[in-house]
RNA sequence: UGGGGAGUCGUCCAACGGCAGGACGGCAGACUCUGGAUCUGCUUAUAGGGGUUCGAAUCCUCUCUCCCCAGCCA
């Protein structure tokens, strides 16, 4: 069995691969790229495209390159390269010695450019952007030669030389390619293949004041590189035929460019244009602001990249524009999750809670299990003793149905410590809100467990108040109420979809006192809240937590349902 | 009224002339010291019309719908 026929295809691409490898195409060898623009961060869109490459030069043995597509120094920066690099290592994958720059191809692209009008096939256009866009018709209508299309092959290899030496102003002039200015295709209507900008480039200076196109600069790169399959999203579709022409025309070594749609998620936007614009609006607060769907965002909400890379495994890769639903992304990091991460137990809402019938200064260390999913994970102890706080919604004074929390002479088990039951309430006089709950406890039942095989309903997280440690609690929801933020009447955009209080911060939570030795960024699970990771922000003195995903909520459901009907 | 793509459960992906399947979601139940997790069951789809064929999601044909393209952005 062959190498190729060892990789079950598991999506089209991955067998237009396997049948070239099996026909012995680009002499069996497999080598992709992943090639970001750097002028942004990176989202959950690129772990897409970043799974698909690094992951196909996995399964069929190959390569996969790091390629910095940096052909306009005027919205590119180090910060984003720098960026980018650590969210695909933090993704899990490696392009060993194999990172490259589109701009270390300059030399050879100018090389390019030059045999392309030696062989009559480019030619410098005198045409202001305003006149080239008039000559380039419309999508019904062919457009018109350029008065500079016919210029001698001595007078372009000088005016392009002169280009590049600076003698013309941002704009004046382009190096233009001479296909077919009638072409149905817009990009084949003589596109441009070099503009003047006199802008320094984060790498290369002030060496260039002219700089490639992505057309010319993407397949130039990719046969520089001896790429086999160039791998892109749908809108590039229509410039397959360019990539192609240039290619041909040069002689060169050609890959093959295949197309696979972009991922949509729902409840969000993926566009770097928005994401721009969700940061400088000042909406969000970071680009690594937990509700952001970029990866460092992700990172930061407590994200794992397993969770990442399964999601990505999940949604399959095909042409059709589609999106997927947000529900499958929390599904993947529950599922990782529940598996890995710790269990403390930490109150948001505070409910006073007094052991009447519990010693005043006793306390009593009640072993807990770390991780239900993973014995290996071991056991800690709790401290427990006669106040405690429980979570404002594990008691109602008046139960609706299907409510069994703690309530008025109902028994409920604290968890890994006693079977309580609820024996009074003592209000604030004035505005008579409960001000805490009274509960007796029944010794017999010390580490959660009846001898007499008692049933109760419901088990509650607790923390002792004389042990909680306090801290700031980060919850975040969605930041559109709409599964499709760009669906908005006429004359408003996504901006208007935005949630309201898509971050609540909850600032006095009281945690029980292990959790001080959590190590930073990793994740752990509050008990019957959610999952949790420790914020960056936090300090020696306050922890700040981020929700990174509820858990699935049962009785959440049901009193929406009672709310709905009643 | 140009060119390029795409139409399969609510959502995403399979099925490559031979019983339309999986995952997520939803609903119901079992179990449970997390109303978590786990387990079980149910739910619902081939855009439409013609044709070829013993047999069509798949091949042909006509129609409809949706997406992308008129940057000196990528």
């Amino acid at each position: 069995m062959s190498e190729a026929d060892s990789v079950r295809p598991s999506d089209f691409i991955r067998e237009i691969i396997r049948e070239d490898l099996n026909a012995g195409k680009y002499d069996s060898r497999v080598h992709t790229r992943f090639p970001p623009e750097p002028n942004g961060y990176l989202h959950i869109g690129h772990a897409k495209s970043i799974c698909l490459n690094f992951g196909i030069a996995r399964d069929f043995r190959g390569l996969c390159n790091l390629r910095f597509d940096d052909t306009n120094p005027t919205k590119e920066e180090v910060e984003y390269v720098e960026s980018i690099k650590e969210d695909v290592r933090w993704l899990g994958f490696d392009w060993e010695e194999r990172i490259y720059y589109a701009s270390d191809y300059f030399d050879q692209m100018y090389a390019y450019a030059v045999q392309l009008i030696r062989e009559g096939k480019a030619y410098v256009c005198d045409l202001s952007p305003d006149e080239m866009r008039e000559y380039r018709g419309t999508l019904t209508e062919p457009g018109k030669e350029s008065p500079y299309r016919s210029r001698s092959v001595e007078e372009n290899v000088d005016m392009f030389a002169r280009m590049r030496a600076g003698e013309f102003r941002d704009g004046s002039r382009t190096l233009r390619a001479k296909i077919d200015m009638s072409s149905g295709n817009i990009n084949m209507r003589d596109p441009v293949i070099y503009r003047i900008l006199h802008a320094e480039h984060h790498r290369t200076g002030g060496k260039w004041c002219i700089y490639p196109m992505y057309d010319f600069a993407h397949c130039v790169s990719d046969s520089i590189e001896r790429i086999t399959h160039s791998i892109c999203t749908l809108e590039f579709e229509d410039h397959r035929p360019l990539y192609d022409w240039f290619l041909r025309q040069l002689n060169v070594y050609h890959p093959q460019q295949i197309e696979f749609a972009r991922l949509n998620l729902s409840f969000t936007v993926m566009s770097k244009r928005k994401l721009l614009r969700l940061v400088e609006g000042k909406y969000v607060n970071s680009w690594d602001d937990p509700r952001m769907p970029t990866l460092s965002g992700l990172r930061r909400r407590g994200y794992t990249p397993e969770a990442i890379r399964n999601f990505c495994d999940r949604i399959g890769v095909a042409k059709r524009d589609s999106v997927v639903d947000i529900a499958l992304l929390e599904y993947c990091i529950r599922e990782h999750l529940n598996k890995t991460a710790p269990r403390f137990m930490a109150v948001l809402r505070p409910l006073k809670v007094v052991i009447t019938n519990y010693p005043d200064d006793q306390t009593e260390e009640l072993e807990a299990v770390n991780n239900p999913e993973d014995t290996a994970m071991g056991t800690r102890k709790v401290p427990f003793s006669k106040v405690l706080y429980i979570e404002q919604e594990d008691f109602r004074e008046d139960p609706p149905k299907q409510f069994y929390r703690l309530s008025p002479g109902r028994e409920v088990r604290l968890r890994y410590a006693y079977y309580v039951t609820c024996t009074g309430v003592v209000k604030d006089d004035s505005t008579g809100q409960i001000k805490e709950v009274h509960c007796t406890y029944d010794p017999a039942t010390r580490g959660g467990d009846s001898p007499d095989g008692r049933k109760v309903k419901a088990t509650l997280h607790w923390v002792s108040a004389a042990h909680a440690l306090e801290a700031e609690v980060r919850l975040y929801e969605n930041l559109f109420m709409k599964p499709d933020p760009e669906d908005t009447e006429a004359g408003s955009d996504f901006i208007s979809c935005m949630k309201p209080n898509s971050l609540e911060i909850m600032s006095s939570c009281y945690i029980e006192p292990e959790l001080a030795g959590l190590r930073p960024g990793s994740g752990c699970q509050f008990e019957r809240l959610g999952y949790f990771c420790i914020d960056p922000d936090s300090t020696d003195i306050k922890l700040v937590f981020n929700r990174t995903v509820t858990l699935k909520d049962t009785w959440a459901k049901i009193e929406k349902g009672q709310k709905g009907k009643g």
